[in-house]
DNA sequence: ATTGACAAAGCAAACGTTTGCTTATATGAT
DNA sequence: ATCATATAAGCAAACGTTTGCTTTGTCAAT
């Protein structure tokens, strides 16, 4: 059985209210001494505070829920990290669910939460293009979504700043020298494949180089599109110089299509991904790309979280931009270290 | 403001009980009407029943701790996600929390949950070899370990059946006709090196074939490695005509060492690995390689945990069998296809 | 001596449930 | 009409905290 205040209060000889004052509240005027005895008791019996009795006086739980899409997307998981890692230190736990991308599973998730009393939900969401049901089942707590910026909640979203992000990865192959660097895109209509692509726009324009359409394919984010778009655009003449990939994925496409043509990369054709995901470092060459920053919106969104529970205004739409890993494939002379840029 | 029991009964015009009973004690015997009647105002009000006042009164919280080492490990989120997968229908929420393998911070983790009355705790385990303070510090409650068996609580824990994972791998590379395969290690001082050469042995053996010593490199997990042990393998006179790694990342190793001495998987060598990551549907050509059970892992550990909840006997110590996935690395002839053996 | 002020600690209500026990009402048997 | 019985619903305690208010005790100032 789990020791209580009461039973401390017992074994002291003073009242509930006394021992109760005496650990937490510590502004209370108690005899320094008294607060001293209670204190070295609760301790030699191992005390514990009984957290949902307090949650249940309180109407605080210290606790929010998380929901993501798949456990198992290195990029949610580090978000989740990211998450803990702040909330850890504010005193709060969190509970996590997954929605399998299927909403009433979300929405089950969102109503459990809301009967446990978390004091906030997180939704890491990348399966969400625009949302109704779930931000009406949120009731008045406070929320924040991971990922997606939608407009009409901007200030509780954080996302990635994939633009920004596409930038770096553009600016560095222009750096080396490249003039015609193609793109393989990811689907359509995916923000992050449209972000990309403004990206990669913004730096031709920017450096007043050509931006011509031949080079810009559609890849669907999967292995072989990236090897299918890789083949066209090598074939190209005259040859573009450098390839960047919306993807990891697609970019390992591109280095078994450069393989079977003949090509070698980096000295043929310089190569950038987006990502970094966990075998980027393990191919060959290894992979220069752009990190998402999953960790670090996992600490934004906890951050905004915890404003909004403080009931302080909440910053606005958080972008975190991503970092450029400069590895092998692009032929930046920098051998096998992680390099960070900006 | 949430609605409570209180103001539901104040609404039906009637006392607090009756509608505690009419929600959730299914057999008290109240007038089908009665019941009836507030069961459908608690549907119109959109009452939710507020769990941490329930748990306070029945003494269960219906939520259980997790500990990983890193949410990213990609074995960890599948297995939480088998975790959830289960408790979620038996009731249950899942808190989290990732210990960064640090003794300290798990056994923060833990007393957090014991604070927050956790009904039981799943610790995903592969940095434990031996546990001495952890266990202690958990009282009396349920608890099971993910992936390590420890012999002073055989019956919480669960398991990968490694040793038969790496039977299933020997045995596929022998009945595809190879009679020399070499087999790369992981860490000998980790448990899964281990039982994973015992798998490959155990499959020699057991075919009446010669257990070379040569044939059997040490790596340490790691892609370099792999590509050294492969070098030295392929060197060998005779040649082993089949290569066996005890990880995904080794084998991508090899495949590299393969392309650089000129030999082609699968003609000239086979090549298995084991894990199943993400990678090794999208390398070429795709990889042969034996599947963690990790989601069918959390989901026994939750079934274990959920039986020692309800006070039953646990049953023995779980050891889940993983499955041989068959993609081209080891030349069997099937396309692209996943392939469940047994 | 009486009062006032202050320090220290206790009382009891409240948070939203569940549940053992009691009460009220209706039904049937005497 | 009286009583026992069954049915339906209410009362109140309990779970372990926190906290506003009250009480007790001590001491100094009148």
């Amino acid at each position: 059985m789990a020791i209580t205040l009461t039973e401390l209060a017992r074994l002291a000889n003073v009242s509930v209210s006394t021992v109760s004052r005496a650990l937490s509240n510590h502004d209370y005027p108690l005899k320094p001494e008294t607060r001293q005895r209670i204190r070295l008791l609760a301790e030699q019996m191992g005390y514990k505070p009984n957290l949902v009795a307090r949650s249940l006086q309180n109407n605080r739980t210290h606790l929010v829920g998380v929901i993501v899409d798949r456990m198992q997307s290195p990029f949610s998981a580090e978000t989740v990290q990211g998450i803990q890692d702040k909330l850890r230190n504010a005193g709060y736990s969190i509970s996590i669910a997954y929605s399998n991308r299927d909403q009433a599973l979300a929405i089950e998730a969102i109503n459990s939460f809301y009967s446990r009393q978390v004091d906030g939900i997180i939704i890491i969401n990348s399966w969400l293009h625009t949302f109704n049901d779930p931000i009406l089942a949120m009731q008045d707590r406070p929320f924040v979504f991971v990922n997606r910026l939608f407009k009409n909640c901007l200030q509780n979203c954080v996302g990635p700043g994939d633009r920004y992000g596409a930038q770096l990865a553009t600016q560095h192959l222009v750096d080396l020298g490249h003039k015609r660097i193609g793109y393989i895109n990811g689907m359509k209509d995916w923000i992050e494949a449209q972000d990309r692509l403004l990206g990669y726009q913004d730096v031709l324009e920017r450096n007043g180089l050509e931006l011509d359409e031949s080079l810009i394919r559609n890849g669907d984010w999967g292995v072989e599109s990236g090897y299918q778009a890789a083949r066209e655009l090598l074939s190209l003449a005259p040859q573009p110089t450098a390839i960047f990939a919306a993807n990891d994925i697609m970019a390992l496409g591109v280095m078994y299509a450069a393989q079977d043509l003949g090509f070698h990369i980096p000295e043929d054709v310089a190569l950038v991904g987006y990502d970094d995901r966990d075998f980027a470092s393990w191919v060959r060459p290894a992979l220069t790309t752009v990190k998402m920053p999953s960790f670090e919106m996992g600490q934004a969104a906890a951050r905004l979280l915890l404003q909004q529970i403080a009931g302080e205004e909440p910053e606005d739409a958080t972008q975190i931009p991503g970092r450029l890993i400069i590895r092998e494939s692009c032929g930046a002379k920098i051998a096998r270290n992680v390099v960070e840029s900006r």
